[in-house]
DNA sequence: ACAATAAACCGTAATTATTCTTATTTACAA
DNA sequence: TTGTAAATAAGAATAATTACGGTTTATTGT
């Protein structure tokens, strides 16, 4: 089991929350992909090893854990896609595969080089990201 | 009629589509608004003057005005948010006041500052915004 | 002005992603 | 073990958006 995967374990019980094997197969599933994945995604997956599984499950572990800060989460084409959440030592960007979810850092912050454009307004958060395909995605 | 709304209406009869009352209230509505409004919103502002107006209506023209290239569009908390085009003449992005969607324009475009962090990926498309609560709206 | 025609529109049903509800099952602690 | 709150399943509900069949209307040519 990965070390994010145990770190987020730990996470939940030190919260109060309960095992389940279920969740394990979720933060797994999670945490073999540097990428994002929609909640459909992992109901593809977590469908093979449970047959009938609940879309309620899967939304609900999903907001669990973004909560909790072991996903965070994007929304593209309407859809809310989530990851690992990355190590926060250095805030940073992605740039997102379309294809297939997976990311690349992007080291830049934007938010480094405007102080002044943005007196007056109360920041609460920003975005940066580049969309485009993946190099292994590009050879399909 | 703002210099806007005449462009976007002459853009359209151009292209072979109709101009209707709709329409133009349509664009006015958008016209006057330097900010990002929903389908709801347009969808309230043409009920007061068109009563049972179709959501048909509302987002064909939607659409279409986006297609043209007359409104710019981004997402927002699961809906899709509509503005005038701005200006193309210089490409920038926004602040985005979460309130009344209402912008402010950055002059910085991120991009032109990554170039070799980019390689092998094929790049499509890229999102910077900054969300918050705009003067105005702080104090209400 | 009048008629022909394609576009625009209405009313409503369908779709998609997500959330909610209620009853049942399960993890875990006493 | 057993009690209890948390987790789950099944399915209904919601919200935004899209689709569809029939009707109306803007525009073009007469
Ligand atoms: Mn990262
Ligand atoms: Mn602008
Ligand atoms: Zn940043
Ligand atoms: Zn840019």
């Amino acid at each position: 089991m990965g070390k994010k995967v145990t770190e987020a374990l730990q996470k939940l019980k030190h919260h109060g929350y309960k095992y389940t094997d279920k969740r394990e197969d979720m933060l797994e599933f999670f945490g073999n992909y540097d990428g994002y994945r929609t909640a459909s995604d992992v109901q593809e997956f977590m469908k093979e090893r449970y047959d009938g599984i609940s879309f309620d499950t899967i939304y609900r572990n999903l907001h669990l854990f973004h909560d909790l800060g072991i996903l965070e989460a994007t929304e593209l084409n309407g859809e809310k896609h989530f990851r690992m959440k990355c190590d926060t030592s250095k805030h940073h960007h992605h740039l997102i595969c379309k294809e297939c979810g997976k990311t690349r850092e992007i080291e830049l912050c934007p938010m480094e080089y405007i102080e002044k454009e943005l007196k007056g307004f109360r920041i609460d958060d920003h975005k940066f990201e580049i969309y485009g395909v993946c190099y292994d995605c590009q050879s399909t």
